[in-house]
DNA sequence: CTCCCTTGAGAAAACCTTTTCCCAAATCGC
DNA sequence: GCGATTTGGGAAAAGGTTTTCTCAAGGGAG
């Protein structure tokens, strides 16, 4: 019967400490903790003998302690508005993908649009001391319904709106139209339309002013395009308007739309009016929604974001903000890619 | 100049601690401690103006030291392999949403189907002291790539598998089907068929023997429901099969299907051969995924499987478990819903 | 006027790890 | 063989908070 004997719980006995290790291999917390990270003088025999016993033991050092003492707690916490869109999914798997590499676990926060959330959860990250926050949201036009422009912790913006002076990375929305006129071009195509989302949002007009640059520089006829709704209906609606006037000659031989479920509202619409795809009308939407992308006939091929790309970088930006690199303040543009399935057909000589 | 005049780095001054609010309010660290936390005696006057100091001075608790001592880190983790995939948003939303109301943050982990990335996470999320763990997965059927049935922590299960013994909670496949079907019979439909995903999915199962019992119940004839695969190509194929041969009678009137997308390959097969939905046919589908029931022409009915509400269950289980309620082991099945649209169309005498 | 009890508040241990300093023994140079 | 240096390892502080004791002062009862 020691002086500590206790009752001892039935299930769940507690975590092995240092000290127990330190007990076990007769030698010191001190020379414990140094034979473990390595650090310290000791003959190698020691050394390896205490890691052994850690071994057995199957010691595993608290990180809360760490933390405190370390003042870094390698954890970060991702602020989303999104939780059930579909930009924030491939964004938090990139983020959380590049940190867990690093040893770094993520706190998700949903704040929807509310403020008051919001400042609940960023101070809860803040108590539990976080080394950094990234913040991405569903527009990247728009900012998160919290201010986090002075905070203690690095701040990175990934696909939403950054603070002036912050850090924060975007697509190039331009780009990624260039990609999907540019193709048009090379195929031969040389009516080509372009059908939007609403006017309310900064890419709408990123791309458009993108599409009209493509169409001059090819010395291409440059038609006004048609904005509306995020939706299949209005894909609908935009062929009405295209392909309504009597004239065939007048019709567009491509479309390039603003998002993957315009795009799939106009190939039904082609197909219903007896409009070939590809064959006809070339079709390249925006997004690369496989599920969509695929389930359209033909299959769509699209501009993907590299979402997963972006989130990857946000998190390895916001890493090297930690270790104290300073980072070049203002948004990068990270490049998109062009997917290319079937609903563009090949160019005339291929 | 008093003793400690740092050189005060220019950003980010460290956070305030409990020693310089019981400093400036001229008492000791331990009173200052039960001042802020309602604990210990002492008069109202020096209670009151402990807080107002650290109001004042905007102190705010170290988390990591309070866990260390506590042993309780108000942190669980979320546990997915379905990044990419539509079920475990909403799911997530509802843990974070349950959780955070009580003051728990969640570190979210993908794991992939990648064993060795499992175990990564869960070591670190032991390491870092969470105080349960919920996992979630793309497929009520399969367990996660990763053991978690002899944790120190309490596990619960949200959409995927349980390990033997432990508490799962999961959507009542069966009863959602029943919703589907009965619906059906209610509006008068007689001949319903059933169109459904691979063979190896165990709700496939669930769901088709739930409408085999309902159409009996009903005395309606029961057809030998499709199976396939969750697309909208298989759901135009079994549309071919259904309605391809010459008899218009032998026809179904009602068709359920698996998930939204086959539903949604269903009705435009159904309008492809000029078969009126919900006129001739109705058509009910499975998951609710908003994006696609509501871009169907006719929007669709379907049956909402309430993922977040779950979510917000698994979240509340865990934490009664972690406060030391004992749940009772096993599969908790919660129950589906029915969302009206359009695609089934009125009762007779409606 | 004592004695006891209550009140108000502080000292110190505890949580677990890391790191700086320090000390004793061993080794080396001469 | 003696002082100087290296080697191997330990003691203790630090990190920020909570909690259990402890203690002094004050008040009431007898």
């Amino acid at each position: 019967m020691s002086a500590d004997a206790e009752p001892a719980p039935v299930s769940a006995k507690p975590p092995v400490t240092l000290r127990e290790v330190a007990a076990a291999a007769g030698v010191s917390v001190a020379t414990a903790s140094k034979a473990l990270n390595g650090q310290g003088r000791m003959t190698a025999e020691t050394r390896e003998r205490i890691r052994e016993t850690a071994r057995l033991l199957g010691f595993r050092p608290n990180s809360l302690a760490q933390s405190l003492l370390r003042k870094r707690s390698f954890t970060v916490g991702l602020l989303t508005n999104d939780t059930y869109g579909r930009f924030s999914l491939p964004l938090m798997a990139g983020v959380s993908d590049a940190l867990v590499d690093n040893g770094v676990s993520v706190f998700l926060c949903n704040v929807e649009d509310d403020t008051r959330l919001g400042q609940l959860h960023v101070e809860a990250m803040l108590d539990k001391r976080v080394d950094g926050i990234i913040a991405t949201g569903k527009r990247i036009d728009r900012h998160l319904p919290v201010d986090l422009s002075n905070l203690r912790v690095p701040v990175v913006y990934a696909f939403t709106q950054p603070d002036p002076g912050a850090v924060g990375l975007v697509s190039d929305d331009a780009g990624g139209a260039r990609l999907a006129v540019e193709h048009f071009c090379r195929l031969g195509r040389r009516r080509i339309a372009h059908v939007s989302g609403p006017e309310s949002f900064a890419v709408v007009h990123a791309r458009a002013q993108a599409y009209r640059d493509v169409l001059e520089e090819h010395g291409l006829p440059t038609a006004e395009p048609l904005l509306g709704a995020w939706s299949e209906a209005w894909g609908h609606e935009a062929v009405a308007k295209l392909f309504g006037k009597a004239g065939r000659e007048g019709w567009p031989d491509a479309v390039f739309c603003g998002n993957d479920q315009i795009a799939r509202g106009v190939i039904d619409a082609l197909r219903e009016r007896g409009i070939g795809v590809p064959d006809d009308v070339g079709v390249i939407g925006f997004d690369n929604w496989e599920i969509v992308a695929e389930a359209t006939r033909p299959p769509l091929t699209s501009v993907d974001m590299n979402l997963s790309t972006l989130g990857r970088e946000a998190g390895l930006a916001l890493l090297s903000l930690v270790g104290g690199q300073p980072a070049a303040p203002g948004i990068r543009k990270l490049p998109c890619r062009l997917v290319v399935r079937q609903s563009c057909g090949r160019p005339p000589g291929g």
